[in-house]
DNA sequence: GCATAAAATTCATCAAACATGCATGTTAAG
DNA sequence: CTTAACATGCATGTTTGATGAATTTTATGC
């Protein structure tokens, strides 16, 4: 039950690409390997991908870099999750290719986790890009995005 | 983003275990093991281990095998799986060992990340065993247990 | 008490999925 | 035509589940 580093340092080159959303120079893959301590021909796999999903371009040559193709506030936490992550079989009778589980079909264990692993990325659809890098200047209360949605019971996002 | 197949397991275990409730002869595990094609001692472990939860108990010898300590409809899904699965560090920043993300603190990633798992967990904790093991005999539209958490248009658990 | 059936333990190994980074090619700005 | 940047292929490393053989312990029933 955890997300790869592949959908982890992909976060976190979108995260960096709108933090410098204002600046004149694009960010580029050297630039954000270097900060996050990884590989430059490793993080650029990720980049190609994510360039691949039409999240962000990259221009080459000198003065290149990357940039998103959208607003920050359009880019949608559940979304870039859903294709970074390859594998959702939580259990083996997901897969229906190897399945050999008996009680397919007899037993509601798939339908709920299904339900359980829909839940997730439904927390994960209310949350845009936007909402992660939010400014540390921000006031206190600040909303984020109206389609947030927030679990009964647990704690709200830490306000910065 | 897939459960281990120990979890996997773990749950089928207790599945059976609650099919054959009513038998005279409790469940062994060379029979599950068998059931599922997979090697005794292997299963072995797992069976230990809900042993230690206190979700079943062994006895040795000849004509032993497992018994539920608890009736089905008082084990809850979500507390299994917390219990079997072990690695719940979505992302690099989840364990405060290893974490060397330069945004710690001023990203709301982890919050984020935090209260979706919880969402799904707490989908889990809404589903017992009893509602997995629901005899085929059922009528249509029986209900679920009162705790069963459905997430607004998603469709509801196939009926039997 | 001896044979048998079953759980419990120990040990060694395997394998697949990620993850990593070197080496090199390609493109475009200045 | 040099430099800065993206682009690609290849080879390897690492982690963590997953597996199963061999053996020991416990209890039942004859």
């Amino acid at each position: 039950m955890r997300l790869t580093n592949w959908t982890d340092y992909s976060l976190r080159v979108l995260m960096y690409c709108a933090a410098c959303a204002q600046r004149e120079q694009p960010a580029t893959i050297s630039e954000i390997a270097e900060a996050h301590g990884i590989s430059r021909s490793h993080l650029t796999k990720i980049v190609m991908t994510l360039a691949g999903m039409g999240l962000l371009e990259t221009t080459r040559g000198r003065g290149g870099g990357l940039r998103l193709l959208k607003p920050a506030k359009d880019i949608v936490l559940g979304d870039v999750v859903r294709q970074t992550e390859t594998d959702f079989t939580l259990v083996e009778c997901f897969d229906a290719e190897h399945n050999s589980c008996r009680l397919d079909g007899y037993c509601r264990l798939k339908g709920a986790l299904q339900q359980a692993m829909a839940s997730y990325l439904q927390v994960l659809d209310g949350v845009t890009l936007a909402d992660l890098v939010a400014p540390v200047t921000a006031p206190p209360g600040t909303r984020v995005s109206q389609r947030m949605h927030v679990v009964p019971g647990l704690p709200r996002l830490p306000a910065l």
